[in-house]
DNA sequence: TGAGTGAATAATTTATTGATTGTTCATTCT
DNA sequence: AGAATGAACAATCAATAAATTATTCACTCA
């Protein structure tokens, strides 16, 4: 069913294109299938409905995100909590440019998630999937001390809950929001890391920021 | 000017009346001004507007909570510790069961902050304010480690966030918010407290639910 | 004079209608 | 057969009209 597969993929790809264009609800199925040169009735022996295509989109729009974050996992750092702290930023970071230049994607994921709850239950898994594989890590090497890791992980994925999608809670800048983040990775961290001795864990500096991190409105559109 | 008083008073207990029976859009200036034996007019010689009829309620809402809150730093307990984590607690239960037995509560405060963004920002303050405190306190006593107070401050209201009106990120019981919540606290304060040597700081524990937090839908209504 | 009125007006909400769009399915292709 | 069509129908949306409501203000009352 090769062919099927790319009749398929031609009906996501012009969907994305017009969802993060004109927005999901001013796109018409019969806009959709003039552009893949179909009639509307068509459409329907690849998705159940409308709303299945955006869910389609959504869904690798949240695998490719995880995918960001996860690819801080595999570049060389030092330590455990280097790389807990990139995550987290890199985190914020990208759910800010996100709906800062794309935010159709955010309108998208919202219609998604109103009409499949799951969605954004699963989602957050997958991100929480990345903390815990950390606090493993670090828990492993003897950088970390902690007890007891699923009920970290959450903890740790919990008090951060302000810098996923943090435009929906406040209108503080980016630079407002990095610095709030140190202070609290550096609490956080404090309660992680057993202290040695003479002196105190030090606070959390804000990394760097990525070129991957900020690559968004890429492709042809705006 | 006591007389215009009881007269702005009037009015405000009647709207009140109405806007957690009916809700704020429901209710019209004409039926307050029954309620209260005038004309629609009068009412706009003690308030510019309607909205601002909600804006003083919300305050005064607002301002009440805080004092459920505050009241656990007046209640004689053993340590900061405990202290922070009975306002963080009375925090979670009460916005939980404001917007589980009065949703128009929460409607009349949502329609008032995107109308007065800044009163948002002044009650958050407000509840930082109590955080602040406490973080001094056990500063002073020696029982908590903090180089800097604001800031950690700060961190810890930033933590906290899914856990004010944690109905509105998530629908997870108040038992699974409770046991999550006492995961945090339990990084965040060994983040805090300095290690005596031989054993960690130990998990924080669920408190017990106390009257206040659970008073609400009192008075006459539903 | 200052508290209060209520009809007049401006702004908003609701209802209604017509047009657009999502979805189905009997039918046509190949 | 399976792949695709496009007219038909139901659901949804947009535009407009009608009704309601917020707000003002010239006025009365005490």
């Amino acid at each position: 069913m090769s062919e099927s597969d790319t009749t398929r993929e031609k009906i996501i790809i012009a969907a994305r294109e017009r969802f993060s264009h004109y927005g999901y609800p001013k796109t018409t199925i019969a806009e959709l299938a003039e552009d893949c040169a179909m009639s509307p009735g068509n459409i329907y022996r690849f998705f159940k409905g409308k709303i299945d295509i955006a869910v389609e989109i959504a869904r690798r729009e949240a695998l490719s995100a995880v995918e960001v974050i996860e690819a801080v996992l595999d570049c060389p750092v030092r330590s455990s909590r280097q790389r807990l702290e990139e995550v987290v930023f890199a985190d914020l970071r990208y759910t800010f440019h996100l709906l800062e230049n794309q935010p159709k994607t955010l309108e998208l994921a919202q219609i998604v998630v109103s009409d499949r709850p799951q969605f954004q239950i699963e989602s957050l898994r997958r991100e929480r999937r990345v903390f815990q594989r950390i606090l493993h890590e670090g828990q492993a090497s003897g950088e970390f001390m902690v007890d007891n890791v699923p009920a970290t992980t959450i903890a740790l994925h919990a008090a951060t809950t302000k810098y996923r999608y943090a435009q929906l809670f406040t209108n503080q800048t980016l630079a407002e929001l990095e610095r709030e983040l140190a202070h609290v990775m550096t609490v956080i961290l404090r309660g992680l890391m057993p202290t040695s001795e003479g002196h105190a864990v030090p606070e959390t500096q804000i990394p760097e920021e990525t070129e991957t991190s900020r690559a968004h409105g890429n492709s042809d559109q705006v």
